[in-house]
DNA sequence: CGTCTATTTGAATGTACTCAAAAGCGGTGG
DNA sequence: CCACCGCTTTTGAGTACATTCAAATAGACG
């Protein structure tokens, strides 16, 4: 059953039945992505929302330097999208690539819309998945503004335990906002002091 | 009409009968606030959601070495709330504060919950209201991992015109991510070039 | 293996911060 | 209405955290 992971992350917030599971999974595509793959470049406009059930995905930005920002990881259970191309359906900024192989399930703007109309609950399930997001990105604000870089990097190794381990430091370091080679000195600097 | 503000501002989204408008608004409460009054204190859980009609409220958290973070400003026609405790009921780390003497309105979590049983379209209200919300937050975090903070407070100017005229530096400084010092330099500095 | 990318190390630099002090500004009371 | 107080803003000098550019080393993948 490829939707059990899916399902089982919207009982957490809503409780549907039979019909409706049938209603929701038949509104899904599943799909493969290789590493490197990328699901969304900029300039495109994001019609799905992803939700992620094996592998992991990263959403960056490039700026006008060239720098990637990483804005967030998608290890299995989770999703991702621009949300802003998403909602204005306009050219958005973001890139979505595969770190690795990975399994995702899409849901377009438009199913995703018939369902709020079909099963109103959705719409409180994304209400809340939506509310998350914006209080880890509300915590990340003030941690960048008050914390060191040293700080900010023990704080994702407590919060993504399972992601430090195969992720490369390059990702990490842009998460982070640091350049590579400070990243580097500074986890030496910290493995000296423990 | 006191609600006139904030029916008008659900209006953009959802739209309300008489009868619902008489629900929603029969669940609000009207307050005033003189400058420097605190809504809301670190450690508090979070009560309300807050929409502002006139004067100026301020959300920020303190740091461990003292020194505040301005997490957002809320002028009229915005809500405010530490959605962080608004949603786990847990203590919150937020201080939302009047900037000048103010006039708002509380919707209590109490009776959101209600608002969402009674009239679904309020799910849907606050979901397009946090979404929107989260947009801004993740251009936020881009812009402070990628751009100077010049450039980030010309941003600022563009985006909140109507705010610069009556915030002191200080204020501006700290949601920008910003020493005082460092400003009112730059400030200087961006007068001799243009 | 060889190539490509990721990571480390080094040296010089820059952006923004800290601490200290002076100047400006606004409100309040005599 | 002015004087004073507290807070904001400015200015100065020294410093720190993090960057840039360059090059060496190490890993991963075909």
């Amino acid at each position: 059953m490829p939707f059990t992971l899916i399902l089982n992350n919207i009982s957490r917030y809503i409780q549907l039945s039979e019909i409706e599971k049938k209603i929701f999974t038949g509104y899904l595509e599943a799909k493969t992505v290789k590493k490197k793959q990328l699901l969304l470049t900029e300039g495109e406009i994001c019609k799905y929302s992803t939700f992620v059930t094996a592998g992991c995905l990263r959403g960056y930005t490039v700026d006008k330097g060239g720098v990637e920002h990483v804005l967030g990881f998608a290890p299995p259970d989770w999703w991702i999208a621009d949300m802003y191309s998403l909602i204005t359906q306009k050219p958005g900024t973001l890139y979505i690539e595969a770190l690795e192989d990975s399994d995702v399930i899409l849901l377009s703007k438009i199913n995703q819309e018939k369902l709020y109309l079909e099963i109103p609950k959705f719409e409180r399930f994304f209400r809340i998945l939506t509310e998350k997001s914006l209080v880890a990105n509300q915590q990340r604000i003030v941690d960048n503004m008050s914390l060191t870089a040293e700080e900010r990097y023990s704080i994702f190794c407590k919060r993504y335990p399972t992601l430090i381990d195969h992720l490369p430091h390059k990702q990490i370091a842009s998460y982070i906002g640091v350049t590579p080679e400070f990243f580097s000195r500074m986890r030496s600097e910290m493995l000296k002091k423990k």
